[in-house]
DNA sequence: AGCACGCCGACT
DNA sequence: GTCGGCGTGCTC
């Protein structure tokens, strides 16, 4: 018996299977899916069983398997099959494609490591005839003789119950033995809540998703409208007939609502799922289902790649959120992880949004998507009033960063002790600093990108790579003390509003704010409490949070991201700001938000202001259709990255010859071009964007692209199917 | 990835 | 004459 291997170092140059003998010993335990320690070279390593055959032609000697890693962690045929699929989908190794499969403690890697979690417990390993003749003949030993008698009666006691030194010594008389008792690490509380009473439209949606049917359905509800509740009650009913769940949110830190409703709902048959669980959690939450303890899975992108089995529903949650792609290798997106799934147990995928993807919205119209419409809020909740206010005119006013309307209504709220929610999509103090005199500003000297100006600790940050500079007093180029700052960041707006209105209590929540374990909950938690009357921060409090009080929300600049120069900045525009907007009136208090801009006229603002989903949808599609971008056409790209500006660029343009001769006519090749960033951490990026509608040769023609440039270190090249940025 | 082998320059 | 630079190629 053979089994071929694939080995756990991560190169283009060895991204195949090796052939291994199975021993006598294994031949048992072995399976596919496996982890394996084998000989490599002159190393043990680890590896990874993708195949077990009886024969094998080839001439060289073979080496034995040592050993097999861990029993119980055996990847099934389907979770093996999406593998594979992962790899081609995103061009990268085999073996990459499967530890992104894994939580990282139990990737395939070089220790062995036990992430379980035990309860320690002693108990009497002699009878009590002899445990109480031990007592009687050493009657000094007050401290052990009181462990004894209370096993005695209580069997079972925790080891930390008594002292280290009594344990040992107890245990060397051969009186006491250990037992452990594996543990998880989150345990929910089963507080199991009723499901709530239907809507109209709730229910219609509910009852058109088949079971046990391979279908995608687009279930698109505006904010409010009670889509978790539909998803509670699909999950409900597939659990119930003894299958099981995985549904996707963006961001689990910042949905702890929805998890919270799962958890009162489901209790202990939920287990979670994220990338800010420590290692430890993730490895418990996995071997829960790995070992079918639980029939949902909630979790974020990776959770698509947990091992239940027998699923019978797939449901991503505000599905055109960026957050399902992964920006980092394998760049793959989680919808069409979800489909191969979908498609391997011919079960239903729901997509849910309140502002679907222009893609998800035409496969809808097209009918490749089954449509499910939720229009209405429910209860006696509306959709809240938008007001667009033209930031030019206040800027003549003085009014830099809040207009006199929304500083109006702020104050009008707080006397009302309801609550305000303030969006600035902009972390830091300002954008820029720059000298007045010479029209200096400062850049990172590795990336090519102005740095950030944080005014608590004095310093100017490069979001990029890091780069943290001190800033002085003068103009580091001219000397003059007149250095400015154009822009507003968070901690500007939060220092203007303690300027302005002293009396409110403000919280801000960024990147900066949030960088511990817990802060996000915690902020949204005594804004809750109304602990603060207005919560302002970055994008990151757009979504899923629900908070009854708060009935104004400010847009302060509603520019920052619709200046982007990216083509879905629009479609990215209006789900942001349709679901920030979402925030405000979710009670019976009608909600107001004010959106300040610089372009009042944009057509994306208006259609927010009116929440015209569909009219934003057809005048963006005609934009797209006009320049052949998505959903139109299918994009790829393709970068090169090098320390040499010139090879970098040199190599580039070979990629554009070759690909020109390679696909067809039909498919348009943009560039190249330098990359967005230009220049990250001293490497300069050069980027190739290839349009296409159908093209056989285009796969091909990558992979083989990625294999001539694998043996090319000064070079590095990076392929992006569907990138979300270009 | 990690390591050996191998072929050319500057040193005890 | 030897030490060591990193280019090339192999690992079941």
């Amino acid at each position: 018996m053979y089994a071929e291997v694939l080995i756990e170092y991560s190169a283009k140059s060895i991204d195949k299977t090796f052939t291994y003998l199975i021993p006598e010993s294994l031949k048992d335990d072995l399976q596919i899916g496996m982890k394996v320690l084998v000989p490599f070279g002159n190393k043990i390593i680890n590896g990874f069983v993708t195949n077990i055959k009886d024969e094998y032609q080839e001439d060289y000697e073979l080496k034995e398997i040592k050993d097999v890693v861990d029993k119980y962690l055996v990847l099934n045929d389907e979770l093996l099959k999406l593998g594979t699929y992962l790899q081609e989908e995103t061009l990268c190794t085999k073996i990459m494609a499967y530890q992104t499969m894994l939580p990282s403690s139990l990737k395939v890697k070089k220790q062995k490591n036990n992430y379980s979690k035990y309860l320690v417990y002693l108990e009497l390993s002699k009878n009590e005839l002899e445990i109480n003749e031990y007592i009687v003949s050493h009657p000094s030993r007050k401290k052990q003789n009181e462990a004894l008698e209370l096993l005695l009666k209580e069997k079972r006691i925790l080891k930390n119950t008594f002292s280290s030194n009594i344990v040992k010594a107890l245990k060397e008389e051969k009186l006491v033995k250990e037992t452990k008792e594996q543990i998880y690490r989150l345990n929910n509380k089963k507080v199991v809540e009723e499901k709530k009473e239907l809507s109209l439209d709730q229910q219609k949606a509910l009852e058109s998703v088949v079971l046990n049917k391979e279908d995608t359905y687009l279930l698109h509800g505006v904010t409010g409208s009670g889509k978790t509740e539909v998803y509670m009650q699909l999950i409900e009913k597939v659990v119930k007939s003894g299958q099981t769940a995985i549904m996707l949110v963006p961001e689990i830190s910042l949905t702890t609502q929805i998890i919270n409703n799962f958890y009162n709902r489901f209790g202990n048959d939920v287990a979670i799922f994220h990338s800010a669980l420590s290692d430890g959690e993730k490895y418990d939450e996995y071997l829960k289902i790995l070992r079918g303890e639980v029939h949902i899975v909630i979790g974020t992108r990776s959770a698509i790649f947990t091992p239940l089995k027998n699923i019978g529903i797939i449901i991503i949650d505000e599905e055109h959120s960026e957050t399902y792609k992964q920006e980092t290798s394998p760049r793959y997106h989680a919808i069409d992880m979800a489909k191969f799934r979908s498609h391997y147990h011919h079960i239903p995928l729901v997509l849910g949004s309140a502002t679907p993807s222009l893609e998800s919205m035409a496969r809808a119209k097209k009918g490749v998507y089954k449509y499910l419409s939720m229009p209405k809020r429910i209860g006696k909740a509306i959709l809240p009033r938008i007001l667009i206010v033209n930031m030019i005119e206040e800027m003549k006013k003085r009014n830099v960063i809040l207009s006199s309307v929304l500083k109006d209504k702020i104050v009008d709220r707080l006397i009302k002790k309801e609550q305000i929610i303030l969006l600035l999509n902009r972390r830091g103090y300002s954008t820029v600093i720059t000298c007045k005199t010479c029209g200096y500003t400062y850049k990172c000297p590795h990336c090519d990108i102005t740095l950030t100006y944080h005014k608590t600790s004095n310093n100017l940050r490069c979001h990029y790579c890091g780069y943290t500079i001190f800033k002085g007093e003068r103009c580091p180029e001219c000397h003059d003390k007149s250095l400015v700052d154009y822009g507003v960041g968070t901690e500007k707006l939060e220092q203007e509003i303690n300027r302005l209105i002293p009396s409110a209590r403000t919280i801000r929540m960024d990147a900066d704010t949030t960088r511990n374990k817990g802060a996000h909950e915690d902020i949204i938690n005594r804004f809750k409490n109304h602990e603060y009357d207005i919560l302002l921060g970055t994008q990151m409090i757009s979504k899923g949070l629900n908070f009854p009080l708060v009935t104004l929300v400010g847009i302060v600049n509603a520019d920052a991201t619709l200046n982007i120069p990216d083509f879905r900045s629009g479609e990215r525009t209006y789900a942001l700001l349709s679901q920030v907007a979402g925030r405000a009136g979710r009670s019976d208090i009608p909600g107001e938000v004010i959106i300040q801009t610089m372009n009042p006229d944009n057509f994306t603002l208006k259609c927010v202001a009116r929440h015209d989903y569909e009219r934003f949808y057809n005048y963006e599609m005609e934009n797209r259709h006009k320049l052949d971008y998505p959903p139109y056409y299918y994009l790829t790209s393709v970068k090169t990255s090098s320390k040499d500006y010139e090879l970098a660029l040199k190599e580039i343009n070979k990629i554009k010859n070759y690909l020109s001769s390679k696909l067809n006519k039909t498919s348009i090749i943009l560039g190249p071009t330098t990359a967005s960033v230009f220049k990250i951490n001293n490497i300069y990026r050069f980027q190739i964007i290839i349009k296409y509608k159908q093209d056989d040769n285009l796969f091909k023609t990558l992979k083989e692209l990625d294999r001539i440039y694998v043996s090319n270190l000064k070079v590095n090249i990076e392929i992006d199917n569907n990138p979300l940025q270009v």
